[in-house]
DNA sequence: GTCATTGCAAAGGATTTGCAGTTCC
DNA sequence: GGAACTGCAAATCCTTTGCAATGAC
């Protein structure tokens, strides 16, 4: 969803964060996307618009949204982070062939509980579910070369 | 739970699985623990009863036995890979403050599923939930010691 | 005997850190 | 004005790779 800078602002100031052009940019990137890039992917995206933007910047930034509630990251798999602009509730479809992942929307999922005996005393904060499979295209291309195994 | 040298010698000859001394032991050590450890975690507990075990050895035994199917990979955050001996289908619970990772056994989480609509075409193989929180001992440290913010 | 596995060292890739200069509040 | 942020480079950490020696089947 594309935001209004002025919109940007006014989140960030709800949150304390300093408002500055670099980050104005990060977060927009991020919002204006489904994709779930990663820091090396917004740091390609926004270095577009600003060239001087560095590397530790991004890292930097993202780290600062996510402390302050506005970006939330998405870990798959043991490589690289991924972040979401979304920070309503939500679920992840993960891709397993390309990488790709897609947002859930589900209540039934977001009232998930454990039961007290399985609490074991944690104070459970929340939950988060991942879906894997193969997307369209990928199972395509599965069909189209067998794996060794058939 | 503690295994026969030659229980663990059959499951990897079930899984095609060349049977070492290495092996045995990082496997042992994994089925042995319901800790989730590291690679690391796992090369220091088999260093002592091996110590010429190669760090390199751990992590290559570890891919093979997950190839294999006899050891999961659990990752949380975007750090170190963890492992879990317990390949049957269950859920983590993990603590936000010291990292440690319960296993969360429940039929219904089992049978998650998304609904056509939400599977946007994908052929889903599985899911995951993980429940976020604090144990007992870090809700303790937490009233102890709160943070900036109260 | 052959091929996968092991061990060592070095490379690789994502992320973090140190520090000087700059910018926002 | 002062604390927080930015940018560059170097460092760090986990993991993978190259390669010769070893060991399982």
């Amino acid at each position: 969803m594309k935001l209004h800078p002025q919109e940007i602002e006014a989140r960030f100031r709800r949150h304390a964060v300093r408002v500055t052009r670099q980050r104005t940019a990060i977060y927009a990137a991020l919002a204006e996307t489904t994709s779930h890039p990663s820091a090396d992917d917004l740091y390609q995206m926004v270095k577009r618009q600003q060239p001087m933007m560095s590397r530790n910047t991004v890292y930097y930034t993202l780290s600062v949204l996510r402390d302050a509630g506005l970006v939330r990251e998405v870990n798959v798999g043991h490589d690289m982070a991924r972040y979401d602009g979304n920070v309503s509730m939500h679920h992840h479809l993960i891709c397993l062939g390309c990488g790709q992942i897609m947002d859930v929307m589900d209540d039934d999922l977001n009232r998930l509980q454990l039961s007290s005996g399985q609490a074991r005393g944690f104070d459970v904060l929340g939950h988060r579910v991942e879906f894997h499979g193969y997307c369209v295209s990928c199972r395509q291309a599965r069909r189209d070369v067998p794996s060794r195994r058939g």
